[in-house]
DNA sequence: GACAGTGCGTACACACGCAA
DNA sequence: TTGCGTGTGTACGCACTGTC
């Protein structure tokens, strides 16, 4: 077994096809499957099921494919420490939900990239669910996620906390409880997003029939469907600030013990600080004023 | 320097199964 | 039935390394 062959073998997985495995790596697929089968027979155990629409994991398989990505990133950072100077330079891929994305870091960022020019840096907006799959799977060297949560990989900071308000119509009239919406249709962003968990969450503790919910992939398109009157919506108070002020919207407070959200900064426990990510957190604790997870 | 062995990669022919 | 997409097997060329 060779870091070849476990590059090979991973890439296969991700395409799940040897033809499109060998397209990705600039290989003869032949090529492709000698080296599957090398790695088949020094492992004594068949990695792929072969069939006429392509291949599929074996369960063996899925095992290597775990461990094809710790080895593969562990060497890929140490080619960056032995590299890399003490200037934060390279890539930086940072995730986010939209919503912070979209008024909590654009200054964050602009800032951080004026001060390190040299750092390749990426965000990448997604729900909570799918941030943290992309930081475990080292795709991401950290995300601001809502939390908190608990894994045993992960490590997390609180960034700051959001209260959650309810959003109708300008015209809506007041919303007292949250019984007042059950009949309403509730625009939410896809599956993994965590405030339609947490909405989830509300209506089950009020022993809620679940309401009807129609998906949007974007926050301009929930803020421009509440503000024509086509549903409801459960958002952070930060996010339609300046959409209430110009008239579109209205916010409804909710009871406290449902309000109130955490975002967390999540990175995974054994990914290397690089001097891109040290001044990246660095700069986003000053941003934040928040204290480092070791000072008391 | 010449030769043989080895590893890596490509080209080609082939078999198989699915969909039109 | 035919075309297409898939994986497999084999022959071959090239580069590198070790031995004499």
């Amino acid at each position: 077994m060779n870091i070849q062959l476990l590059q090979v073998f991973l890439t296969t997985a991700r395409e799940g096809s040897i033809s499109k495995a060998a397209l990705t790596l600039n290989y003869a697929q032949s090529n492709v499957t000698n080296k599957i089968q090398q790695l088949e027979n020094d492992l004594q155990t068949k990695l792929f099921y072969r069939h006429s629409r392509g291949i599929t994991l074996t369960p063996p398989g899925q095992i290597l494919v775990s461990y094809s990505e710790k080895i593969l990133h562990t060497i890929e950072e140490a080619r960056a420490a032995m590299g890399e100077s003490s200037a934060p330079s390279g890539p930086l891929r940072i995730g986010s939900m939209e919503t912070t994305a979209a008024v909590w870091l654009p200054q964050l960022l602009a800032h951080y990239n004026n001060l390190y020019p040299n750092v390749d840096l990426n965000l990448v907006t997604g729900p909570t669910e799918q941030q943290i799959q992309a930081v475990l799977h080292y795709e991401l060297n950290g995300a601001f996620i809502s939390g908190p949560i608990e894994h045993p990989d992960l490590v997390q900071e609180k960034v700051l906390d959001e209260e959650m308000v309810l959003v109708t119509s300008a015209s809506h009239p007041v919303i007292s409880s949250i019984q007042d919406v059950q009949t309403q249709t509730m625009l939410v962003f896809r599956k993994g997003c965590s405030y339609r968990a947490k909405l989830n969450h509300i209506l089950q503790e009020e022993g809620l029939l679940p309401i009807k919910l129609m998906e949007f992939g974007i926050l301009e398109a929930i803020i421009g469907c509440v503000s024509a009157g086509l549903g409801i919506s459960l958002l952070p108070r930060s996010i339609i600030a300046s959409h209430e002020k110009e008239g579109r919207i209205r916010s409804h407070t909710i009871s406290d013990k449902y309000s109130f959200v955490s975002t967390m900064f999540i990175r995974r426990k054994d990914t290397l600080i690089t001097p891109a990510l040290s001044a990246f957190l660095t700069h986003m604790r000053d941003h934040f004023q928040i204290k480092r997870p070791d000072q008391s």
